[in-house]
DNA sequence: ACGTTGACCTATA
DNA sequence: GTATAGGCCAACG
């Protein structure tokens, strides 16, 4: 597999439980040279790649699960995210603004508490 | 090789 | 805030 994909997954998996991230934001982190669309694609495949990759972490920039079609069962999505501790309601990350997760900003500069 | 589609984001009115 | 248009890269037909 390409090292592009790995490095998605690895952002992806960089994710703590209880927080999501935005698809742009992975894209942006790993160097907006490619655009968010095939980071979806990426996380699409992610069912085949050997550590688990936390993809129902990953939401679009309105917090919306648009990928929980993708999941088996669908509300998988979901259910994984409120077993974390991350509320979902109409589809849709209860709090965005607060459990979002930003790599470019948690990774480059981790605030030292 | 060409055209269409897709787990998206950004800019403009 | 809502609605419309463009860009980006990869995979499928």
């Amino acid at each position: 597999m390409n090292d592009f994909y790995e490095s998605v997954y690895e952002v992806t998996r960089q994710v703590p439980p209880g927080r999501v991230t935005s698809y742009g934001a992975i894209a942006r982190y790993l160097g907006t040279g490619m655009s968010a669309r095939v980071v979806g694609w990426a996380l699409n495949v992610c069912h085949d790649r050997e550590p688990y990759v936390p993809a129902h972490r990953v939401v679009n920039r309105n917090g919306l699960l648009t990928g929980k079609v993708h999941f088996r069962p669908v509300s998988s999505m979901q259910e994984l995210l409120e077993s974390e501790g991350v509320k979902v309601e109409e589809d849709a990350v209860v709090n965005f603004l607060a459990v979002f997760w930003d790599p470019m900003t948690e990774l480059n500069n981790q605030s030292p508490g």
